[in-house]
DNA sequence: GCAAAATCTGCGGGTTCCCGCAAGACAAGT
DNA sequence: ACTTGTCTTGCGGGAACCCGCAGATTTTGC
């Protein structure tokens, strides 16, 4: 058995290289990447199957280095080990883990039991380990409880991009019209609509703007996010060119 | 002679308390706290003139809390450890420093030489360490080469918020044209005329929108700017109910 | 002190956005 | 079949935005 560490930060990278040796003795050999890009080519090389996975690093995210993995190995065992559980990663992350995975999402912050347990619970035993923080976000926004569509979610992404009504009904394949239902839906549920001003003055906030910012504040989106989006953006667009 | 640390990443926190003790081996006593309030507190209590900080922190990042602490003593060497460069960084940090302070900014990813020879010379000699990486965006940032203005900035910061432009003029008592006017310097600055759509179709970006996304994209601006210009905001909105 | 440059301001227009109203499409439920 | 609900689309108008133009004010450089 061999585990493959992916994670940018030395310090972290090294406590958990120890955290592997001291929860999976049988293991036999550990390899460390420092970022996703050298992680995705490690893990092709060596056909890893247990994979510890830092979301949030430069070269090229723990997303999109899952993504590619799962894609050619859908059976590979992933932890997750982020600093945040940000709404924007948990979703990237659901989206992407295939059908009948096993993988797991722990926050740096848990103890180094729970680290350890989880290991051994995907690793070995093949089950789902996720932060109940996370899981939390997860439930919320599957479920309908104040939680927001994927395509309203889509829609979000499209506006914090910067893109014209005209471009997303284009995008989507829309009228115009829909994609405005969409905003006003988007601004119900981000709650965007209390007065800025005082007195009687009619001091509203930029809607279009203000919804973005609120998803920022609320960690709905992030960088990584918008990063991604920016990429999916630009990729489109040189499709249609050609 | 004793040294603060405040960060709240436990392996990063013990790695300084490491680092603090190999390089100032006459340095008796080593705090540590795990974000700006408890930072903050602690600086108070035991007069620290010599501390080492995170930025990005949950509770109450490292500007926050370094403009407490340097509006309470102002001679308090600050070393400035951080994981990243962003621009919004490096113009929150410049913005606070008082008159003649030795402070330093040193990025994660340097050696540990390098941290070892900064603690010497920001608390021993008084010195300013600036990572070169670092200076050289607070060169672009101040010199007029490709950098913004401050009032451009607030700007910036002020759209990204969402407000609307009445409302930006009546912030900065300037007449609705005037920030218009600002605006477009930001679009021009941000390099966001590009057209989006292919053919002869008109697909312009909604620029609005368009100019913080590239703002964000570019670490012009991040979550931590985003979240105390909200904050800023809440303020003054009460103070003008009140 | 004066000219050049930069900023501030009002006006007017074209465009985009925000949204109420209303009519059609499709699914599900009793 | 009728209702109920959700989703889509068109129309139209009011508001906000983007911006060229042109005059007033301030700043800067020499």
């Amino acid at each position: 058995m061999e585990v493959l560490i992916v994670e940018d930060d030395p310090l972290h990278r090294s406590y958990l290289h120890e955290a592997v040796r001291a929860a999976l003795p049988e293991c036999e050999l550990v390899l460390e990447a420092g970022n996703g890009r050298i992680g995705e080519g490690l893990a092709r090389q060596y056909r890893s199957a247990h994979i510890v996975m830092d979301l949030q690093m430069s070269e090229r995210n723990g997303i999109e280095a899952a993504r590619t993995i799962w894609k050619e190995r859908p059976e590979t065992r992933i932890l997750f080990w982020s600093n945040y559980a940000d709404e924007a990663y948990v979703r990237g992350v659901s989206r992407i883990v295939p059908e009948g995975a096993a993988y797991g999402y722990v926050l740096k912050s848990a103890s180094d039991d729970r680290l350890k347990l989880a290991l051994r619970s995907i690793f070995i035993e093949a089950q789902c380990v996720i932060d109940r923080e996370v899981r939390g976000l997860q439930q919320k926004s599957l479920g309908h409880v104040k939680g927001f569509t994927d395509v309203e979610y889509e829609i979000l992404i499209d506006i914090a991009l910067g893109l014209t009504d005209r471009m997303i009904a284009r995008r989507h394949n829309l009228s115009l019209r829909s994609v405005q239902n969409r905003l006003q839906q988007l601004y119900e549920k981000l709650d965007v609509y209390q007065r800025v001003g005082e007195d009687g003055d009619e001091g509203r906030y930029n809607l279009r703007s203000r919804a973005v910012a609120v998803a920022l504040l609320r960690k709905l989106i992030n960088y990584s996010a918008l990063e991604r989006a920016e990429a999916d953006l630009n990729n489109c667009m040189g499709m249609k060119e050609a």
